[in-house]
DNA sequence: AGGATCACG
DNA sequence: ACGTACGTGATCCTG
């Protein structure tokens, strides 16, 4: 490792030609960056977030101060640039005042485990390294500002105010802001209103209050207000000593009292600018980052986003390296040998636009033998409702598209999409895309059926590693080494923004063949990785992509809502709510925002003088268990319970749905994400459907407003019966529990038997149980159980070790399934289906434990994930197999919801119920037989 | 933009 | 000494 650092010595002169003054805007640009103080920000704002590399080693702040590093390269562009670091060695402050920096304590372990990392990294990106034995950072810096402060608009990059002295013009601080990555620019100005005192004053200002991160004491009793303000009357410090007298008595003694001390803790507190070093500037010129040396570490550190932020921050040098091949191939692999790669995908791409049905007939034509086609439609929106086409772009080989302009063009778009009807609807034609559901839905509007899904490279990413990000932008940065032109370059932003009609045709097409291109690419390399990990090939080739069809009919199909129902209801639920707010405000005695957990929390905790029970990071916590706690104490706390409820259930369902049906349709049309979750579960949004409201007597009424499509038709839901805990058994192979699966037993009032060791089982330890079931699936902790149930913690424990006793298997499993995430960085569904989850390495022990325990779900959720989307393909398959006109509407992790006629309600619900079965036994689960619990209505819930 | 709360599985 | 069951998304409030 050749690290570029700077020895220098004292030179014995400190003259030197100084250039005459240029104006700032001329100058080049000198960054000194105050390296250990940076990465201890990085450090605090990032590593309490736990991130780590998969092995468990901390990586929060080498990657923040990385970031940082990016930012400066990006915004600043600097010429020169230089990373000060203390030496080791005590400095004249520790002679002058032996108990400087006393208080502090030794770096955390984790911080200084990043170090080596770091200073690797400085000299991958060739940054020179200031350190010189027995002098501080802060003085090289004040140093080196001074001396190229006439030729160089200079940049302090720091968290530490101590350096907001060393402002003046032409040398300014960039403090990391409240938004991480964001640099904020301080100058003069900006100091002196933060502060109250300009930079010339500042050590002034220190020398008064002191400074306690050093252990530098102040005058007592003055603080950065009182030290502000005395200052800004007398000017100077010694202005004010000279002014004693006109103050108050209190500060006057004080000051008189700290007079002794004032010229040791301002020579302490202040920088020294003239430090008798040899720098020049051609030292700290701003070279290149060596990709040899970057790449290999950062993905040894696993900072991924950093690599795919490479190719924006460097464009020229990423010119000819391919991020992938550095990858794949060892550290010492030289880059040179990589394949080479363009740093724009359209540069040197064989890209075109076509707009003439001449054109488009020679272009299909063309396609006759390709053995697949990657497919991107561009259009007005993205919103699939409301979205018109602007065109589509295809393409068969790497760096080669077309786009068929629709609009803009003398192609006709009806005709044009009729000719193109047999290819994009070709069964045997398999299609290639970006998040495919998307382009299935606006075809669909055309008339147009896209079919089949062949490969999604936002699903491929998904299922390779589902927590990473999966938009093509940063998947071709991470994958390709791209930088592409995103939607908003395209047709700009703010006021100036395009519409998509109106973007140069030349450009809307680079963009799109772009994204057909980069998709083509993508496949490649996704499928090599695939290739390596078969279950994950087949969990894409089986469940992900034969969704992605499913998914988009069930969009596009729509549920139907009684509206009227829903008005009604919405009225009587608002005059309760009325009532309510009356009771609550005289309860209180004003008026307040109920919904404000703020203002609740003051009239509860401080008008009404209730105890509080739990802590937020704001305040107090005014949730439903605190309430719960709080009901026996004053009456208007039923009132507010009530409240909350209603007003929940009437602003997020009664009175939103009724809004958002479309009005083309008359349906409510959620979108069914396929790539979200860490587990493998679908989730619903705009609106969620997954989240209808059933378990109180108003939300049972929500229920009955999803209502078929016509008076005739029917709604059938099938729903899994406790699946994860089959799943667990399966998984387990726990003998007791499988037992009692394959005798159909009511698995609550079996673990209750157990637990209890009794036959007779009421309904409450029936209760108690089920919690208990849920808890393991959860994993389980005695305080947990013990609040749930509100039973001593003793209690709890006695009744986890039964258990543990009575299902030994099924412990036993979950603390392998930890053990084997530890092992290897994922745990797997029974399908292959992975989660990697770093955490379970992590030194923090809350962090470790939470991670154990969503290390024991993730099988068990996921699995349950598997089988109901192998379901949902299997009930489509068969339903088009039948020429059924059932429709399937939803699916709520263990239900499925469908539209059905007289006729076919019968047969359905078998079809339905021997797929959901099949799919079972399909993903995996051969010992525990799965229930499936069908019902039929005139709406949702009467269906179940 | 992030926190608190609460709806569902 | 601390903080505590897994996974989502929508709403409202606050800085």
């Amino acid at each position: 490792m050749s690290r570029k650092q700077l020895d220098f010595f004292h030179s014995g002169s400190a003259e030197r030609a100084v250039a005459p003054p240029k104006p700032v805007a001329e100058k080049p640009k000198l960054i000194l960056i105050d390296g250990m103080a940076m990465l201890y920000r990085a450090f605090f704002a990032l590593q309490r977030a736990g991130m780590t590399s998969r092995d468990g080693k901390p990586t929060g702040a080498v990657y923040g101060f990385t970031s940082a590093l990016l930012k400066i390269f990006e915004t600043y562009k600097p010429d020169y640039l230089a990373a000060a670091f203390d030496s080791r060695e005590k400095t004249f402050r520790h002679h002058l005042y032996p108990l400087y920096k006393a208080n502090r304590s030794a770096p955390p372990e984790d911080l200084i485990s990043q170090l080596d990392a770091v200073f690797e990294l400085l000299a991958a990106f060739d940054i020179p390294l200031i350190k010189i034995p027995g002098f501080e950072a802060d003085d090289l810096i004040g140093t080196a500002a001074r001396i190229f402060q006439p030729e160089c608009a200079v940049f302090i990059v720091t968290p530490d105010k101590d350096l907001a002295q060393l402002v003046q013009d032409g040398v300014s601080i960039l403090r990391p802001g409240k938004n991480q990555n964001e640099l904020e620019l301080l100058g003069r100005s900006e100091i002196a209103e933060q502060f109250g005192v300009p930079p010339e004053r500042f050590t002034d200002l220190l020398t008064l209050t002191g400074d306690t991160s050093d252990n530098i004491p102040g005058a007592k009793g003055i603080g950065p207000k009182t030290a502000a303000t005395l200052l800004g009357k007398y000017d100077s410090l010694q202005n004010i000593y000279l002014h004693l007298g006109d103050l108050s008595p209190k500060n006057r003694l004080t000051l008189e009292e700290f007079q002794p001390q004032l010229d040791l803790i301002k020579q302490l507190v202040t920088i020294r600018t003239d430090l008798q070093i040899d720098l020049t500037l051609k030292e700290l010129a701003c070279g290149s980052p060596d990709l040899t040396l970057l790449l290999p570490l950062l993905n040894k550190l696993e900072l991924k986003t950093v690599i795919g932020r490479l190719p924006v921050v460097f464009p020229k040098l990423m010119e000819h390296a391919s991020l992938e091949a550095s990858m794949h191939d060892g550290p010492d692999s030289p880059l040179a040998a990589a394949e080479p790669e363009l740093r724009s995908p359209r540069t040197g791409a064989d890209y075109g636009v076509i707009t003439t049905e001449e054109g488009l007939k020679a272009l299909i034509n063309s396609l006759q033998d390709a053995p697949r086609i990657a497919v991107d439609t561009e259009t007005t929106s993205l919103n699939t409702f409301e979205a018109e086409l602007a065109g589509i772009s295809i393409s068969t080989e790497a760096r080669k598209a077309r786009f068929i302009a629709l609009a803009n063009s003398s192609l006709n778009p009806q005709s044009a999409l009729e000719l193109l009807r047999p290819l994009l609807e070709n069964p045997e034609l398999p299609k290639t895309g970006q998040n495919l559901k998307y382009d299935i839905l606006v075809l669909k509007k055309y008339g147009i059926d896209l079919t089949p899904v062949g490969f999604d490279t936002m699903l491929a990413s998904y299922v390779l590693d589902p927590e990473e990000k999966h938009n093509l932008d940063d998947l071709a940065a991470r994958h390709l080494g791209y930088k592409t032109t995103t939607f908003e370059e395209l047709t700009g932003t703010g006021k100036a923004k395009l519409h998509i009609f109106d973007v140069e045709p030349e450009q809307l097409s680079d963009y799109a063949c772009q994204d057909a291109d980069l998709a083509l690419q993508l496949e490649e390399i996704f499928r090599k990785k695939l290739e390596g990990e078969k279950e994950l090939l087949w969990l894409c080739e089986h469940i992900e992509f034969p969704l992605v069809s499913v998914l988009a009919a069930m969009e596009h199909a729509g549920i139907c809502i009684d509206t009227p129902h829903l008005e009604k209801t919405s009225e009587a639920v608002g005059k309760e709510l009325e009532l309510l707010t009356e009771k609550i405000y005289a309860a209180s005695g004003a008026p307040f925002n109920i919904d404000s957990p703020k203002q609740l929390s003051n009239i509860l905790f401080n008008v009404l003088g209730l105890p509080t029970k739990k802590s937020t990071k704001t305040g107090f916590s005014t949730n439903v268990e605190v309430l719960e706690e709080l009901a026996e104490l004053h009456p208007v706390v039923a009132s507010l319970l009530e409240y909350r409820t209603l007003q929940k259930l009437k602003t997020t369902y009664i009175d939103a749905l009724p809004k958002i049906v479309n009005p083309l349709t008359g349906r409510l049309h959620t979108s069914f994400n396929q790539f979200i979750t860490a587990t493998g579960r679908l989730s619903s949004s705009n609106p969620n459907l997954q989240n209808i409201p059933i378990r109180s007597p108003l939300g049972k009424e929500i229920r009955r407003a999803f209502i078929p499509s016509s008076p005739d038709k029917w709604l059938l839901s099938a729903d899994y019966s406790q699946i994860e805990l089959r799943i667990a058994a399966e998984i387990s192979g726990d003998p007791q529990l499988i037992e009692a699966f394959r005798n159909r037993e009511d698995i609550h009032t079996a673990t209750a038997r157990v637990i209890f060791g009794s036959d007779e089982i009421t309904p409450d330890m029936r209760r108690k149980a089920k919690e208990v079931n849920f808890g393991v699936l959860y994993g389980i902790m005695p305080f947990g159980l013990s609040k749930r149930l509100n039973i001593p913690r003793s209690e709890a424990i006695a009744i986890i070790d039964t258990y543990k006793a009575k299902y030994p298997g099924l412990f036993l499993a979950l603390q392998e399934i930890i053990e084997t995430g530890k092992k290897d960085g994922y745990v797997s569904t029974l399908l292959g289906r992975r989660r990697y989850i770093a955490d379970l390495n992590s030194r923090n022990s809350n962090i470790q434990k939470a991670a154990e325990r969503a290390a024991m779900n993730t099988p068990i959720q996921g699995t349950a994930a598997d089988i109901i989307k192998c379901a949902m393909n299997l009930c489509s398959e068969r339903l088009r197999k039948n020429s059924m006109r059932s429709v399937m509407l939803l699916q709520v992790h263990d239900e499925l919801l469908f539209e059905t006629t007289d006729e076919e309600k019968e047969p359905l619900a078998d079809l339905i119920e021997e797929a959901m079965i099949d799919a079972a036994i399909i993903c995996g689960l051969k010992n525990v037989p799965v229930e499936v619990d069908t019902g039929i209505g005139k709406n949702w819930l009467d269906a179940h």
